[in-house]
RNA sequence: GAGACGGUAGCUCAGCUGGUAGAGCAACGGCCUUUUAAGCCGUGGGUCCUGGGUUCGAAUCCCAGCCGUCUCACCA
């Protein structure tokens, strides 16, 4: 469609023709500018910006716009090289990214979203004027419109015989040359655009996210889930336990908190009788930032009336298959150290009782408490000093157990004080019936049975608060009281679903501006 | 929040036990019409993160601060 509007108004005459017009007035303009900004006012960070700003004033003074408008292409560079039948006439739009000049012609790399390809300039194609304003006044960096037909060199690279172009933006910054790149993480995170710039694996990570997310989507919208949003400033930031960011509304005079959740809200809609519902937002939690941590991060939550926490499984299962299979388009995903991690269904299914037990001797749960913590010590798991037996065991499964986790594991039946919004296991009634679907040695997506009764709901999260009744989101209980339908719920941390789809060792390289001290 | 390590030209990096700051690329001026990290000749370019201290002399040693990286803690 994009394609096809292009060039349709392109090869319009009248449109040729307005565009003559269109050159004419960007002539005029460009020499109005100049005179009425004869030198600019900005001061000269180094000998190239010097230059380039010297380039920027000259180009203004012949009357050529150094910063033009709208350029038709015919078609992206990705398509151009794909279709690229030699003798076809091209009109491309790009940033240089580097230059090989050989006197009489000249050899450039043109780099839109889609690729790369080849310009060569030549002499004597363009006129003397022209060839000369492109030897000299074109840098690496700027982006430029050029109009050409398509030949192969000797080397057998496809390549764009430049017959016209025309400067679209003139780039006042040198731009690191391609092969150097640019590694500081801290450049690369504050100027992510010359990171997107310059390193085509950061490109191409990101366009997977935005395509698992899409993919995401339309899976869950094929099944009859619909999407919504709830608040992102709650007067209660309830659904997970973890500390809020605090905000202030003036008028209501009111503080706020940036949710850390929405799954209060979500369940609300539940009880409305929304009961397939999804919402793909940001969480804001305010901890450390770490390897796998950002204080915002995205989750999706999903809940679906009348299933349990199986049903999420079946759920999650087929969405990272999907997902997999539509954007990667394998099940066997490479990580950042070569491990694989193989994807393909169906996927393991354990207690956390069993695991532990697997891991660390069939014996665990049968000794004492206090030898149960001498056992951990010993294994160099850390935990304070009067932590609960609970917390003992769950401190091994998420030192020595979790991690080792690549391939996707379904840990079922956690211990019931860890998890307060999820149903009771009927048989046993320490434990609720959820899991944590860990994959790459992170916990991907926590699944429950959602706790439907409001009346132990209000006790268990009572417990929670330590007797801090004020911390109650009594609306949410109030909502409860009207009837929930029995539901499974997830949330999937986007992110670190993107880290191991992609083989990313940072959530700082799927987050496109992560957390950063601002400079001083 | 704690510990270890780092910050030198636009970019990537050298610079040892203290002696006036270096390379490649990029920039600028030349040469070169199928190169692709093009090549050749020449020129310019620095708050060595900031502030103190030691010293005749500090990018280098010491102290403090800022920012980052890694590990740990909190957490998903």
């Amino acid at each position: 469609m994009w394609r096809r509007s292009h060039s349709s108004s392109y090869h319009n005459t009248n449109f040729r023709h307005g565009f003559h017009i269109i050159c004419f007035v960007h002539y005029c303009v460009a020499r109005a500018l100049a005179r009425r900004y004869p030198a600019p006012d900005m001061e000269p960070i180094n000998d190239q910006t010097q230059a380039r700003l010297e380039k920027r004033r000259k180009l203004m003074e012949k009357g050529i716009a150094p910063y033009g408008g709208r350029f038709e292409t015919s078609e992206r560079i990705a398509d151009a090289r794909q279709n690229g039948t030699d003798e076809r006439e091209v009109r491309l739009a790009g940033r240089v990214t580097s230059h090989r000049d050989m006197g009489k012609s000249m050899f450039c790399d043109l780099k839109d979203s889609s690729g790369r390809i080849q310009l060569y300039v030549q002499k004597k194609v363009l006129s003397d004027e022209q060839f000369d304003l492109f030897k000299h006044f074109v840098d690496l960096g700027d982006i430029i419109g050029v109009t050409g037909k398509l030949f192969t060199t000797h080397a057998g690279e496809l390549t764009v015989r430049v017959e016209s172009f025309t400067i679209l933006s003139k780039s006042i910054r040198p731009l690191p040359k391609e092969w150097y790149g640019i590694k500081d993480t801290e450049t690369r995170i504050r100027q992510r655009y010359l990171d997107l710039i310059l390193n085509d694996k950061v490109r191409e990570t990101f366009l997977m996210r935005s395509r698992v997310i899409g993919q995401i989507r339309r899976y869950l919208d094929e099944r009859g889930f619909i999407e919504v949003e709830t608040p992102m400033m709650q007067p209660i930031a309830g659904g997970a336990a973890a500390k809020p960011f605090v905000t202030h509304h003036e008028a209501l005079d009111l503080d706020l908190f940036l949710r850390v959740a929405p799954e209060l809200y979500l369940k609300r809609l539940l009880v409305g009788g929304y009961d397939r519902v999804y919402e793909i937002n940001r969480n804001f939690r305010n901890e450390g930032i770490s390897r796998r941590h950002n204080p915002e991060f995205t989750m999706l939550e999903v809940y679906e009336a009348y299933g349990d926490y199986e049903t999420m499984m079946g759920l999650i299962q087929g969405m990272v298959v999907s997902v997999a299979t539509n954007v990667l388009d394998t099940l066997v995903v490479r990580r950042y150290d070569g491990q694989e991690i193989d994807l393909r269904p169906p996927w393991k299914r354990i207690s956390y009782h069993e695991l532990i037990e697997e891991r660390v001797g069939k014996d665990w749960f049968t000794i004492s408490p206090e030898e149960r913590k001498a056992r951990a010590i010993q294994m160099g798991v850390e935990f304070p000093p009067n932590s609960p037996d609970y917390e003992v065991s769950n401190a091994v499964y998420e030192k020595t157990i979790e991690p080792t986790l690549l391939n996707p594991t379904f840990v079922t039946h956690l211990p019931t004080e860890i998890v307060v919004l999820a149903k009771q296991n009927k048989q046993d009634a320490s434990v609720v019936d959820v899991f944590e679907c860990v994959i790459n040695g992170q916990e991907i997506a926590p699944a429950y049975s959602e706790l439907n009764d409001p009346v132990v709901q209000r006790d268990r999260l009572l417990h929670q608060a330590a007797g801090h009744a004020e911390k109650l989101d009594e609306d949410f209980l109030t909502a409860l009281e009207y009837g929930m339908p029995p539901a499974g719920g997830m949330g999937v941390g986007i992110d670190r679903l993107v880290m191991m789809l992609t083989g990313s060792e940072s959530i700082r390289d799927v987050i496109l501006f992560p957390l950063l001290r601002p400079q001083t």
